[in-house]
DNA sequence: GAGACGTGGGG
DNA sequence: TCCCCAAGTCT
């Protein structure tokens, strides 16, 4: 039991001071002014595991865009990633629209309000659940966030490790308890929120003086604010050297798209292997794809930090002879080259979705 | 439960 | 430079 009785109790005088700070500080944010239903589940989506300055420009764009299930059920494919493109993981824009998809065919294209049928949609977990049935439909269900988190544990002095399923349990059920119900409801999970997000910030950064509930943190009382919340440490990320070539011909440079699925599902890259490759072996790489190098230049290293893998980069620019107008037939026969698609760099930031990990690489704007 | 899944900002 | 981390979900 990671929430005593008697910090329950303290828990229940939470409500009141939270909402007067909450009306009175709440950032105006584009999906507050109006909060629809799919303008709530969009930004929710959109800002799983992703600051809200990121998400801003983001969110107009997609508005504008899809500005409803409709639309965003029958957009195609390039059209969602490069809506995406920059914002990472990209799964969350294909359950986007699987879901979509789901809501025309069941609900009337409508998102249903409550957590339950909620949950059953590709993307929504119990977080996205509980607060869009809460903001948009004012139903009564905790969204317990990595900021949610932080401030309970704090309040509650509780050392119980947060990256557990059981002690997001255990506070989503002490929040039921205490929050208020209908248009309250989502003001109030809002409000936890945004004192995670602006007050009750991580370890040093905390801003204990300034907040509305300090007389009621255990955690401040007893000295423990920058302990908490606590996590397992993390695991050390893999390394992983990759060689990445950019191909040019004439003036149009070599992409080609990954696997649907895995990392960067379904987006374009340049042309990239593992293992750091001489310009030897880079030669006979292409060589072998019957394409003739007449320049090279090798590119600076470059780091790339994903969640789970780092990428140690080298790169290669390579100029192809002019005189090679087709390519070889045989080109994409070879399982060492992936099917190359040729294209000006000024289409690539119209139509592709390149991941940031080849911006080091990629030509310079001009 | 643990690992896959991106990116960029801030201390 | 390095490390933490941000309105998580899926397998």
């Amino acid at each position: 039991m990671p929430i005593s009785s008697e910090k329950q109790k303290v828990l229940e005088k939470i409500p009141a001071p939270l909402l007067r700070w909450f009306h009175g500080q709440a950032r105006q944010l584009p999906w507050r002014e109006d909060p629809t239903p799919y303008r709530v589940w969009i930004s929710e989506i959109m800002l799983q595991q992703t600051r809200v300055a990121a998400v801003m420009p983001y969110f107009s764009r997609f508005m504008t865009a899809l500005p409803d299930t409709a639309a965003l059920a029958s957009a195609d494919e390039d059209t969602l990633l490069k809506l995406w493109e920059g914002l990472g993981y990209y799964s969350r824009v294909r359950n986007l629209q699987k879901a979509a998809r789901i809501l025309i065919r069941q609900y009337d294209g409508k998102l249903p309000p409550d957590f339950e049928a909620l949950l059953t949609l590709p993307g929504i977990g119990r977080y996205t659940a509980g607060a869009i049935s809460s903001i948009a439909y004012g139903q009564k269900h905790p969204a317990v966030d990595g900021n949610v988190l932080r401030v309970i544990m704090r309040l509650t002095d509780c050392a119980d490790d947060v990256l557990k399923d059981t002690t997001k349990r255990a506070v989503e059920n002490a929040l039921l308890s205490i929050m208020p119900e209908g248009r309250q409801a989502g003001a109030f999970n809002q409000a936890l929120m945004e004192l995670g997000a602006l007050i009750c910030l991580p370890r040093k950064s905390a801003s204990c003086p300034d907040c509305p509930l300090q007389d009621l943190c255990f955690a401040r009382a007893a000295g423990h604010v920058e302990q908490l919340p606590a996590k397992k440490p993390t695991k050390a990320r893999r390394v992983e050297k990759r060689t990445v070539l950019l191909l040019c011909r004439n003036t149009s440079i070599a992409i080609d798209q990954r696997p649907p699925q895995g990392l960067l599902a379904g987006l374009w890259e340049l042309p990239n292997y593992g293992g750091h490759l001489t310009k030897k072996a880079v030669l006979s790489l292409l060589t072998e794809a019957g394409l003739q190098p007449a320049s090279w230049k090798k590119l600076p290293p470059a780091r790339h930090i994903f969640s789970h893998i780092e990428w140690d980069l080298i790169g290669w620019r390579v100029e192809l002879r002019e005189s090679v107008r087709e390519l070889p037939a045989n080109y994409n026969q070879n399982p060492l080259l992936p099917p190359l698609h040729w294209i000006e760099p000024t289409d690539l930031k119209r139509a592709y979705s390149i991941p940031s990990a080849f911006q080091y690489y990629l030509p310079d704007e001009n």
